[in-house]
DNA sequence: GTTTGTATTTATAACCGTTATAAATTTATA
DNA sequence: TATAAATTTATAACGGTTATAAATACAAAC
């Protein structure tokens, strides 16, 4: 089993992108916290461990990450993009209540559809919105 | 078969949004034009009729529109919002080269996936991102 | 080791889609 | 007609992202 330090050179590495000190620390928050972060919180995290980074660094790194597919942005906010290194099948729901963002299993590729006769697919998305378990949870007992 | 103002009564009156003459516009708009417009282009083309129209009506109608369930938003762009008046289950494809963003057939409900137990889901966008026809066309005449 | 060129990071201004606010106008009610 | 409520307008403010140029770090050549 690899840690993840090994794996985001090995990450880097494969795309050919140069590991400097700020793409690693990035790349490792993105892969410790698969809370798919805005750049509002990698930055405001990092810049704990780092205060001389810039935001501009953050927007940098992620930015390159996502133009070589290393990283995939969520456009499931109106607002802002968060950021998911698993770049695998998945699908994000969406609860409108605590806002938070869940990964769930979905396999994209087996869904049939049509009309799209020799489109040419790069990525898949898929999005739900309602509200997750907990807050479910919470609701129900309040009403009893 | 009912016509577009007809049915734009009719949804209007459905969700109970009073029908005021700048929400028929706009909704009318969006019925007509399914390519999925942003606020500016439906600004822009309901200004050249109707001069005074303000572009803070344009958020206003849809904004409503949104809440009430009669138009979805597509975020599948990171730069701005685009409105669909067609709720009914369908996908989204970006074509990265000229922009369009097309229809398609999908059942999403149809789609197995876990992890979602006891989660409330309100909608469901799927969205997918690659070439379109046309432009994999011109791209490959190119070519030869 | 010093010089020179390149890549990365920093700091900050600019951009732009959206929201908030208050005044003006229209519509409904008494 | 007078009054209240709803809608529209005009515009300022907001906030996430991008653009720009200077500063710094890194690498290659000498
Ligand atoms: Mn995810
Ligand atoms: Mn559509
Ligand atoms: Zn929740
Ligand atoms: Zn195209």
């Amino acid at each position: 089993m690899e840690s993840i330090p090994e794996r985001v050179f090995d990450k880097l590495a494969e795309k050919n992108i140069k590991p400097s000190f700020h793409r690693i620390k990035v790349l490792e928050y993105l892969m410790v916290n698969k809370n798919h972060p805005t750049v509002e919180q990698i930055y405001s995290s990092l810049k704990k461990l780092f205060p001389t980074l810039s935001k501009a660094t953050i927007y940098n790194s992620l930015n390159l990450f996502v133009e070589k597919g290393l990283v995939q942005p969520i456009t499931i906010e109106e607002t802002e993009i968060r950021y998911d290194s698993t770049v695998e099948s998945h699908g994000h729901f969406k609860c409108e209540c605590c806002r938070k963002i869940y990964d769930f299993g979905i396999d994209i590729d087996s869904i049939p559809s049509s009309g799209l006769d020799n489109f040419i697919i790069y990525s898949k998305e898929i999005y739900y919105r309602g509200i997750c378990r907990n807050c479910a949870d919470v609701k129900s007992s309040q009403r009893s």
